[in-house]
DNA sequence: TTGAAAGCGCTAACAA
DNA sequence: TTGTTAGCGCTTTCAA
């Protein structure tokens, strides 16, 4: 009934608590015949060591905090399973936080993994200013690993996708296939992956020789309604496009609405890419082409970027950059226009 | 840059450890200057209580353990927010673990939990004999609140949703717009929404003086594979049924796959109704009508439940029932045939 | 190869 | 109103 502790376990086996302690640690010099009555002790009695006690010895806790902003994109989804995946094979046990991007979250969210030792943080910061918030937190001896989004003068190990390359190729997929206007819903601009795949829009059109036409640039905030709205403002406009790139797959989904109430025809009337694969991309309505992200190998990485931090404190920084894909379904008009696939 | 003790804060503030503490958690009988003086020390010094050490000496935390299946699902994503950001809301911090439905990981992590001497446990259960392994758990003095789903024998507080109510509802449905080969796909039989569900359907069927032809009802296992053969078997059949009805979200899609790979038209060859609402499930070809679960709600009332039970430990058990409501949009071809809504 | 003892950071009697 | 002390369960010297 109550808890069994380590003192029960050494008094039913007839040795010290120091004595269970080297057993269950693995300990060498312990004779075999002890290390069996332990263990037969163990089994019985249904004794499993106090985590608290452990932590407040060791000063550390094999927990690894996952501070995300939501667990409702699919995206941070695939992430999630990547990092748990990894950590429960390392015996490491994730704790997930979704930050909202809000800061002060975030800070409350820091701070408990301090208060709980965590072994290490993978955050996906909320800000490119939030080195002030980080940079303390890693001083008092916690690593962290940052996801998906970089932060401002701040080295770190770092795991992100190749967002500049990624949209590149989606627009100039566009541009192949013929589509003369092409509009960019971008996402929020000081956050890394907003301002690096508009980056690649403008180097698609720029290469291939489009003049842009600024009044086809939105700027959005990674949101649902933002995307909506946005389409709404450029399908409002004199000159509308004749197709649209979506910087996310909640944009992009706003954006889809916002098309259907028009009762635009996609791709027909305008064509339609959005960065970011859903699993259900292909049961969209028409099926999406969407630059897929490897949110889960995003995730194993960032594992293992923290594992080797956490064996080698003083390695130097280290940044893994994943490739994007382009996955071509119909939303693009490509099974319209031919295959003029990158 | 070491770790900040009460110590620490004792000896800068002049007082004793006692003091600190008693500032720490609000107890009368502090002087007023006192108090002041251990707060601004508290402050300068960055100091925070490290939980490990309250921990092993209060024998508990303030962690909530919260075991589903897949947070891939997006009925469990609504839920985990509930549980959350209720969860939050009262200074308990979230411990989410996925086992896929695999009683061996579910039995880790309920370990874990205990180790972690977690405050109470939330779990959507992988299996109606799982009494085997939850008895035990709640005999040791942990709280467990059971969510979506039961185990047979074990009296338990216990949030659900009305699955024969919406099942029956949605059954409903496809009868008053006239369908006469109703199809549905089911899923595990020994899980409660499994057969609760089908029941649902039955009695729809029976109330409405629709004879079962027990060839259109098919076994699925609530994955998208599952949805995807099932249709496929359906399709193939002499006699297709002309609506479906697909027992859960991700069947749901699977089905969706199928019939489009099938070119079978959607609702004008056969008409599609999925228990489980999804937030795009408005964008899907064509948007999806559906029993919406009241996930967040039920993630809500989890957490009272146990918070309820953490004030009140020998209260007696507690089943709280959410009602679901079915969304009509136009797979079931309501649009088309008149509104003949329930 | 084993045991005794100290101490991790905190809280709660008990005393003052 | 405050301080002293013991002890939560564990690991790790140090000594035997």
């Amino acid at each position: 009934m109550a808890n069994v502790t380590i003192k029960d376990v050494a008094s039913y086996a007839g040795v010290s608590k120091a004595t269970v302690s080297r057993v269950l640690n693995n300990h060498a010099y312990v004779a075999d015949d002890v290390r069996t009555r332990v263990q037969q002790a163990v089994d019985t009695l249904g004794y499993h060591p106090s985590r608290a006690a452990r932590r407040l010895r060791a000063n550390s806790s094999d927990i690894l905090g996952l501070i995300i902003p939501d667990i409702e994109n699919p995206l941070f989804q695939s992430l999630v399973r990547g990092v748990e995946d990894t950590a429960y094979a390392q015996q490491m046990n994730v704790v997930l936080c979704n930050t909202d991007d809000i800061p002060d979250k975030q800070k409350v969210y820091l701070r408990l993994m301090q208060a709980e030792q965590a072994a290490g943080v993978i955050v996906v910061p909320t800000h490119p200013d939030d080195r002030a918030v980080l940079e303390p937190v890693r001083e008092a001896g916690m690593p962290i690993i940052l996801l998906d989004r970089e932060v401002a003068n701040f080295e770190v190990d770092t795991v992100k996708v190749d967002n500049v390359h990624g949209a590149y190729v989606a627009t100039r997929h566009l541009i192949l296939l013929g589509y003369k206007r092409i509009a960019v819903i971008a996402g929020t601009q000081n956050l890394t992956p907003g301002h690096e795949r508009l980056r690649g829009c403008y180097h698609a059109l720029k290469d291939m020789g489009v003049a842009i036409d600024e009044s086809l640039v939105k700027i959005g905030n990674f949101k649902i309604e933002s995307g909506y709205d946005l389409t709404h403002e450029l399908m409002k406009a004199a000159h509308p496009p004749d197709a649209i790139f979506v910087s996310n797959n909640l944009m992009t989904l706003g954006a889809l609405r916002a098309l259907h109430e028009l009762s635009v025809r996609i791709p027909e009337d305008v064509a339609l890419v959005g960065f970011d694969d859903m699993p259900w991309a292909g049961d969209l309505n028409p099926p999406l082409t969407a630059v897929a992200q490897p949110g889960y190998e995003m995730g194993q990485q960032a594992v293992q970027l923290l594992l080797r931090r956490l064996a080698q404190p003083d390695a130097s920084f280290c940044k893994i950059m994943l490739q994007s894909r382009l996955i071509v379904r119909q939303s693009c008009g490509a099974h319209l226009r031919g295959h003029n696939s990158p």
